[in-house]
DNA sequence: CCTTAATTTCAGTTTATACAGAAATAAAAG
DNA sequence: CTTTTATTTCTGTATAAACTGAAATTAAGG
C-alpha cells in the first residue's frame, strides 16, 4: 500500500502518542494504518508498508485483537488473513476504555481495598489517604459505568452537552 | 522511613500502573511514597526507602515537578530540599489531566487539523476518517474544558451524579 | 573566602523491550 | 498424501530506557 504524506504524518504521530500511553510504537502504527486504510489489509502488506518484519506484525495483530479494536476477515480467493480496524471512533473509545478499566482500574481498586482493610492501627493517616484515593477511583469508575450504559448515540449527546453542565448541576 | 507491608503493596502497585500509562516505574513509586507519607521527605530518605540511587531520585523529582504534582519545601534547620506530594486527589487528577491534554491531546489535534487540511483529492476517504477522529477528540477536549471550568467542588458533585444521567439527557 | 553539605549532571553500565530472521507449525490446495 | 502457502513461535540481536556512581556544580555555613 502506498502511503500519502498525510497518512505518513498521521501514522507516525499516532505511534508516538502510543508510546506516551504505554502502547508499543509499532502496535499503534499498525492500528493507525488500518484505521486510515479503512479496509482490511493482509499482514505482509502491513509489514511492507510500515517497513517492519512480518513476524512483528503478527505480534502486533495479536495485541490489537487483545484490545478488541482489530479483527480478522477473509476475502474470497485469498487464503491470507486480512485485518480490519474498528471504524467508529466512539465505539473504539468505549472498547479501549472498557479494556483499560478491566486491566488497570479494577485491579487497582482491588489492591486499594486490600490496603485499606489490612492497614494497621499505627497507620491511620496512611489508611485515610488510601481511602480517599479509593473513593475517588470508585466514583470515577461508577460514573464511567453509567455513561457506558447509556443507549447508543446518547453518549455523544452527553459529551456534547457541555455548555449546559453548570445549569444541570444547579450552579448557574 | 520504614514502610509497612500495606505501604509497600501500594507503592509497588502504583509503580506497575505507572508503566502501563507511560510513566517510569520509579517515578510512580516516588510519587506513591510521597502521597502515602503525607509529609515532605528529603531525597536521600526517598532513595534509601525505595532502594534506588540518590541521583535517580533527583531525576524523578524533576519529572514529578514537571507534572506539577510534587513541590519542594524547606524546614527550619535543614538545608536539604524536602519534597511534598499534592494530597487532594481531585486536584491531583485535574493537574495531571491538564498536563496530559497539553502534552498529548493538543498536539494531536494540531496534527489532525494539518492532516485534514493537507489531504489531497485522491484521499477523500482517509480525509473523512481523519475528520471523524478529529471531531471526536475535539468534542472530548471541549467537554473536559467545561468540566474543568466548574467551580471547586462542583466537579465531584458532577461525577457523583451518575444515576441521574439518563434523566438529564431526556432519555428516561 | 574557604569549607562543607546538597544537588545535579554526566558517562558508563545494566536491564528491559522491541525486533528481525529462521524454524516450526498450521492450514489449504492439488 | 504431498506440496505449497500462510502464520506463529522462538532465539538471538539491536535498540532504547533506566539506573548507578562519580564528578561537577551550586549553595549554604562558618
Amino acid at each position: 500500500m502506498e502511503l500519502t504524506p498525510v497518512m505518513q504524518k498521521f501514522i507516525l504521530h499516532w505511534g508516538e502518542m502510543g508510546t506516551r500511553w504505554g502502547v508499543n510504537r509499532t502496535v499503534a502504527q499498525v492500528h493507525a494504518l488500518l484505521y486510515i486504510a479503512g479496509r482490511p489489509l493482509p499482514a505482509d502488506e502491513i509489514a511492507q508498508t510500515l517497513g517492519v518484519a512480518r513476524s512483528n506484525v503478527s505480534t502486533s495483530m495479536r495485541e490489537l485483537q487483545g484490545w478488541g479494536i482489530v479483527r480478522v476477515v477473509h476475502t474470497l480467493g485469498d487464503r491470507r488473513d486480512h485485518f480490519e480496524s474498528m471504524q467508529d471512533v466512539w465505539e473504539m473509545f468505549h472498547v479501549i476504555m472498557d479494556e483499560r478499566k478491566r486491566r488497570e482500574v479494577d485491579p487497582t481498586l482491588a489492591v486499594l481495598r486490600e490496603c485499606v482493610a489490612e492497614a494497621g492501627k499505627g497507620e491511620a493517616d496512611a489508611k485515610e489517604r488510601l481511602g480517599e484515593l479509593l473513593g475517588f477511583i470508585e466514583t470515577m469508575s461508577a460514573w464511567y459505568d453509567r455513561v457506558r450504559a447509556l443507549p447508543r448515540g446518547a453518549t455523544q449527546r452527553f459529551f456534547k452537552l457541555g455548555g449546559k453542565l453548570p445549569k444541570l448541576l444547579g450552579l448557574s
